[in-house]
DNA sequence: TGCTTTGAGCATGCGTCCTT
DNA sequence: AAGGACGCATGCTCAAAGCA
């Protein structure tokens, strides 16, 4: 993929370092703003980041409130089908007519379906990526990382406001172990472009409105998981890890 | 010139069709 | 029946194109 590629030119380096590591993970962590519970014997259970990337479907309840509020979901030509003659495209179009079987049908689907996944002519939200996902006997960490990006992700294909951090914590707001969510920036880019975006994250408005199909509770868990950003400079300091300028 | 928007390319994973 | 090849829809990221 690109040069700049953060994934591969900071995660992956990072964690290559840090690994499972609980007293260099207790250093990182130490750097945000919030505190989390402290690494301890071998606590780390799984660790996905770079080439393992997580890939987790978006929670039930965002597909089914999707299909009981299409009027709130973008306008696509053809329904973002482009075969128009395949079964996709037909059941879409049934079920943006107002057809009750076919909205039936496509609810049962969602609740049905194992793991839910893309594809299907029933979900308007695909699997959400982190870039970092650590999971304890406790908890789950989840971090999205930006390098020369100049802006936060805050849509997805079929919603206005569907921030790329909160999906990240939505996908996992129906398991019970706790949530720290944050993300690692270039402090040069951050200077000028992200200030304003890491402050939406102190707006608990900001989580409701991206949250449309969770309750008070959930909105709050969602909104206290955010622990704050750090930056690149300051990892490759503390580390001492030469993080490459481009991709080779 | 510098910021914003668009879209191409990659990765993923399931469905469909075809071969064995 | 099993499995390989291909198609399709999606998210993600970067670079090119568009715009003020």
């Amino acid at each position: 993929m690109g040069k700049y590629n953060s994934s591969k030119t900071r995660v992956t380096p990072l964690f290559n370092k840090i690994g499972s590591d609980d007293s260099m993970l207790n250093e990182l962590f130490k750097l945000f703003k919030y505190k989390v519970p402290k690494f301890e014997n071998e606590s780390v259970l799984e660790i996905c980041y770079g080439k393992n990337e997580k890939r987790i479907p978006a929670p039930k309840s965002m597909l089914t409130w999707m299909l009981n509020n299409l009027s709130e979901l973008n306008k696509l030509p053809n329904y973002g089908i482009k075969n128009n003659e395949s079964q996709s495209y037909i059941k879409r179009k049934l079920l943006f007519a107002g057809d009750s079987k076919t909205l039936k049908e496509a609810i049962d689907a969602v609740s049905n379906v194992e793991k839910s996944s893309d594809s299907r002519w029933y979900v308007f939200e695909g699997k959400t990526a982190p870039d970092i996902y650590i999971k304890t006997k406790e908890s789950i960490f989840i971090g999205e990382a930006k390098r020369t990006e100049r802006n936060i992700t805050t849509k997805t294909l079929w919603l206005k406001n569907r921030d790329q951090l909160i999906r990240h914590i939505d996908s996992l707001l129906d398991q019970e172990k706790e949530i720290y969510s944050f993300y690692l920036l270039e402090n040069k880019t951050f200077k000028n472009y992200y200030e304003q975006s890491m402050k939406l994250y102190n707006d608990r408005s900001y989580f409701e409105s991206n949250l449309k199909h969770r309750n008070e509770q959930q909105i709050d868990r969602a909104f206290k998981s955010f622990i704050g950003f750090i930056f690149w400079e300051d990892l490759a300091e503390k580390f001492d890890i030469p993080f490459p300028e481009i991709n080779e």
